[in-house]
DNA sequence: ATGGTCGGGCTCCGA
């Protein structure tokens, strides 16, 4: 079972680029992130012609959270539990077949310090208040989409030049780290500990042509998912079409169980 | 050297 995530910065602008790559990467299970657009505008007919379910969580302008899997979408849950007065579309999460799956867009956090990067913090932990809800479930649970956070600074192409930024903060990356030591599993890294893995390169500066890029895009598996973990990476390719996201797909195998 | 480029939806915001 291929199970994707792709921020793809607006649906409707990337919807050539969408079907193509569907098409040529043929994920059981696509998880996306900023679409940019309400539910009635999200471009279905495209996508469910080529085999797809959708689920989406959709929000005029800003945010929104979709699911496309070849498989029955059952059990959805739109928007993170944990705060009633949140308006933002942030969140999804399904169960597909024998996977329960979330599409995840984490707060960017810039200007930091701010209302903003209060706003990231206390997302980041909603969202693990409720991860350790999942992980009870004892079943395999692949948590994926726009983390906004560099783990590490080997995820970072230059931590210099970054110093000042939301996504590299010391506190955005201990939030990471409780995710990860309640059980989780950061797929990409697990299957390449030395590789560069970015997935994303601003469109300022031509950061894509020198590969200055992040690592900010993540897969995230329950253990019962990690035991079966066959292959993670980074599919490249839609970056480099013309007009494209700023963001590329990055993806996990999983054994079926 | 705090610029630069996108997308959305309207003269500027968020990333």
């Amino acid at each position: 079972m291929k199970i994707a995530t792709w921020n793809v910065n607006s649906v409707r602008a990337r919807a050539p680029h969408l079907v193509a790559w569907l098409k040529q990467a043929s994920p059981d299970v696509a998880l996306l992130q900023e679409l940019k657009c309400v539910d009635a505008e999200f471009p279905a007919m495209e996508i469910e012609t080529l085999g797809y379910n959708i689920a989406t969580h959709g929000q005029k302008t800003y945010n929104g959270v979709a699911i496309l899997a070849k498989g029955p979408i059952e059990d959805v849950v739109r928007g993170l539990p944990g705060d009633p007065s949140d308006e933002q579309s942030r969140y999804i999460e399904a169960t597909v077949g024998t996977v329960r799956v979330a599409s995840i867009y984490l707060p960017n956090g810039n200007p930091q310090p701010g209302p903003k990067f209060d706003y990231k913090l206390a997302w980041m932990t909603r969202l693990a208040d409720h991860a350790r809800g999942l992980l009870a479930l004892e079943m395999p649970v692949v948590l994926g989409g726009d983390y906004n956070v560099c783990p590490t600074g080997a995820d970072v192409w230059d931590e210099k030049a970054m110093a000042g930024d939301a996504l590299v903060q010391p506190q955005s990356r201990a939030a990471w780290r409780t995710l990860v030591h309640q059980g989780w599993t950061d797929a990409l890294r697990q299957r390449h500990p030395n590789a560069r893995m970015f997935t994303y390169w601003d469109y300022f500066r031509d950061r894509f042509t020198h590969d200055h890029g992040l690592r900010i895009d993540h897969l995230l598996l329950s253990p019962q998912a990690a035991d079966r973990l066959e292959d993670a990476g980074v599919d490249r390719t839609p970056r480099g079409w013309e007009k494209p996201s700023d963001h590329t797909p990055a993806f996990v195998e999983i054994r079926a169980a």
